[in-house]
DNA sequence: TATTACGTTAACGTCAACGTCAATTATTCT
DNA sequence: AGAATAATTGACGTTGACGTTAACGTAATA
């Protein structure tokens, strides 16, 4: 573990991936395609806070089944960054699309318990029946 | 449009598609890896509302990001088939594994609309002060 | 009857998201 | 200093979930 000068807050590849129980492979992927950035001490990254927190988002989304072109664009949301008016509106309608997304999902996510719900009561009733059968 | 002897609720591969909005390809590949099992009329392939469903639970939970395997063992638990004990108490462990997996889901959806719940004030912030500066 | 329109199988292609080497270069420990 | 440990950069491989094309059969329609 490649011993870091840790000004408070800055993590290894292997301190962040097994944080999160990613691979190296996987953090490296994550910033060739630019949605992590890590500063280098020499040769070697060094992970702040802040890519520490885009992480936890970017598997945030993967659990949700968000591609990480979406994971992108959602992180973008938090750094608003120089934003004209126009940029802005823009960001407020892939806020009110995301939004209309999880929505969709909240549904399906409530209908898929019931179902679950009414597979185990229907489990537990074949269970009683064959021990009933079997007695 | 094949024409189906329409048995009250039979549907050609091109009705079904058009109506999910997924491609023969994508209906092909679910009988390849056995999520479908129409029947055949000769070579072609006749859906019943069975199947329909089947794929209505399939789409499900692609929208929740589960992959085809994950609805393949939900599926499962609505035809508890040839059951025996154990493989109820299995059956009900996965449940309540998938369960896990959905409440996990519920609170990442509701952090992700918090947040950008956060965002989107932030846009409007940023708006009326742009609206200040230029006024 | 000929042209569409829809159906089939088979096989190769693609894209995202990594996995898996290999060869090389620091760092850390004793 | 030397061994062990960890990091780096390629580069090719893999898996899931289809797309695409070819080559062909069948059925409705003008």
């Amino acid at each position: 573990m490649t011993k870091i000068v840790t000004h408070s807050s800055e993590y290894s590849i292997s301190d962040l991936c097994k944080e999160f129980e990613v691979t190296p492979r996987t953090a490296r992927y994550y910033e060739d395609i630019g949605l992590l950035s890590p500063s280098r001490r020499g040769q070697t990254r060094v992970y702040s806070a802040a890519d520490r927190t885009r992480l936890r988002l970017i598997l945030r989304g993967k659990r949700l089944g968000l591609s990480l072109e979406d994971s992108r664009q959602i992180i973008d949301m938090y750094e608003p960054g120089k934003s004209n008016t126009e940029q802005l509106n823009s960001l407020i309608e892939a806020i009110n699309q995301q939004r209309e997304k999880l929505h969709q999902k909240l549904d399906d996510i409530k209908n898929l318990l019931e179902d679950l719900k009414k597979a185990e009561t229907d489990c537990f009733q074949s269970l009683t029946n064959i021990s009933r059968n079997t007695s």
